[in-house]
DNA sequence: AGTATGACGTTTT
DNA sequence: AAAAACGCCATAC
């Protein structure tokens, strides 16, 4: 396993908590790979039942389901409800509620006035 | 070695 | 807002 981006990978999956979610795209960018979103998705592909990872918490940026329906969707998506992730049922998630944010990783938000002055 | 593909993401219609 | 086009990058063949 001399690929430190799948390991990176691996370990960060592993630390979504249960009840959160994250886009590949954060994965990658976390792991090292700012465009490496595919890749995150082909090693879950490949990887998630040898190395037990919590893979129906990796969804697209977008707050959906990435996965076809077909090859996992509906899994996926029972997975979720089951960890009490709310999933429409097109498989859209409300990233403002259960995105996992890793600790320390973003600059708390400050203030973001509206720009103008009260009413 | 070159082409096709995909559990993605961003930009443009 | 939704869909298409384009860019990325590791595998598969």
């Amino acid at each position: 396993m001399p690929d430190p981006f799948c390991a990176s990978v691996r370990a960060l999956v592993a630390a979504i908590p249960s009840g959160k979610v994250a886009t590949y795209g954060r994965i990658a960018r976390l792991a090292g790979k700012a465009h490496g979103a595919r890749q995150v998705s082909w090693i879950l592909h490949s990887q998630s039942k040898k190395y037990q990872l919590p893979w129906q918490r990796v969804i697209g940026a977008a707050g959906r389901i990435s996965l076809p329906p077909g090859r996992g969707f509906f899994e996926q998506r029972r997975r979720l409800r089951q960890e009490g992730v709310s999933v429409d049922d097109r498989g859209r998630v409300d990233l403002r509620i259960y995105l996992w944010q890793a600790a320390g990783g973003k600059a708390p938000a400050q203030k973001k006035r509206t720009g103008r002055a009260g009413p």
